[in-house]
DNA sequence: AAGATACTTGACTATTTTAGTCAGGTTTAT
DNA sequence: ATAAACCTGACTAAAATAGTCAAGTATCTT
C-alpha cells in the first residue's frame, strides 16, 4: 500500500494555493518553487484538475490558477478522483458477481478490501482543504 | 493507492490455511489450487510468514503449513508486515525533522499522510485472522 | 507592437516496482 | 527408493511511475 506522487502532489499544490489564493492568481512557477515540485508535472496535475473544474485558470502574465470552489467545498475524494489517484482496495470488478481468481465467487477476502476502501474513502471525504490549510495556518513553509 | 497482490495473496493464503487449519498441515498446492495463486509465488511468500513465525513448515510427504499461534491471535498488521506490504502513506522519514521535498520543515501535506497511515493501521490492528474465517465461514469456496 | 509571463497539450522516456517464473536443491512419509 | 512438498536464489517481462521535452497559445505590461 502506498500513495503515489501525483496525488500527493496535487494535494499538497492545492494546499499552497489555497493558502495563497487570496485575490490574485498563483502562478504554478511559485507553487512548484515553494514545494519543490516540477513545473512540467504540476502542469500536467493542473490540466487535470483544470477539467474537473476544482480550479480556474487565468491566462497571461500575472495569471495562475484560484480555486474554483470554496476550501470548504472541496473534499480531498474531489480532488484524488480528479488526477485519476485510485483508492481501489479490491481487486475484482465489483459489480461483476465473478472472484478476483476468475472464479464463480468473490475470493475470501473480498469483504475485507471492501470494508477497507469504504474506510479510507470516509477518511478522504471528510477531510476538506479548508481543514488542511487551518491545520497548517500556524506554520511557516 | 493500491494494494499489491504480494499483501492481498499473503491474507487470502492464511484465511485458506486457517479454514483447513485442523490437524493436518495444509499443502501450499492446496491453497494454489483453491485459491488460484501461482505455486511459486506462494513459497516466496510463505517463506517470509515462516521467518516471521506465523506459520510453521512440515517438511516430506503430507507436509504442509501450519499456522503458528491461534487465528484470533494474528492480526492483518502481522501479516502485512511479516511480507513487506507497506502501509506507509507519508513519503519522509518520520523520525527526521526533514520535509519530503529536503527543505527543513514537514510539508503542508505531512500530517494529513500521519493520520491516514494510523487510520489504516487501526483498521488492521483490529482484524484478525478468525475474524476473516468467521465473515466466510458460511460460504462455499 | 514587442516581449515576457504563464497557461496548454501531447508525446516521449528512464527508472522502478511488480508479479511472477525457473532451476535446482533438501527433507521426510510410505 | 520414490514421490510429495518444502526451500532458496536468481532471473525477467510487463506495467506503472515520475517525470522531461517540445511546441505551442493567450494576455498583460511597457
Ligand atoms: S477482491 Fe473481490 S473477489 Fe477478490
Ligand atoms: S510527507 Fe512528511 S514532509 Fe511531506
Amino acid at each position: 500500500m502506498k500513495l503515489t506522487s501525483k496525488g500527493r502532489y496535487a494535494v499538497m499544490a492545492l494546499a499552497d494555493l489555497a493558502r495563497f489564493n487570496n485575490v490574485n492568481p498563483v502562478s504554478l512557477r511559485d507553487i512548484s518553487l515553494r514545494q519543490g515540485i516540477s513545473l512540467d508535472y504540476l502542469e500536467q496535475i493542473f490540466s487535470k484538475l483544470r477539467k474537473k473544474e476544482i480550479v480556474q485558470s487565468v491566462r497571461g502574465t500575472q495569471g495562475g490558477y484560484i480555486l474554483n470552489k470554496k476550501a470548504k467545498e472541496i473534499k480531498l475524494t474531489n480532488i484524488f478522483d480528479a488526477v485519476d489517484e485510485k483508492v481501489k482496495t479490491v481487486q475484482c470488478k465489483k459489480e461483476s458477481k465473478k472472484g478476483c481468481n476468475g472464479k464463480a465467487t468473490k475470493c475470501l477476502t473480498h469483504n475485507l478490501w471492501d470494508e477497507l476502501e469504504n474506510h479510507i474513502y470516509n477518511f478522504f471525504d471528510e477531510k476538506s482543504l479548508e481543514d488542511l490549510v487551518k491545520e497548517n495556518s500556524e506554520r511557516r513553509i
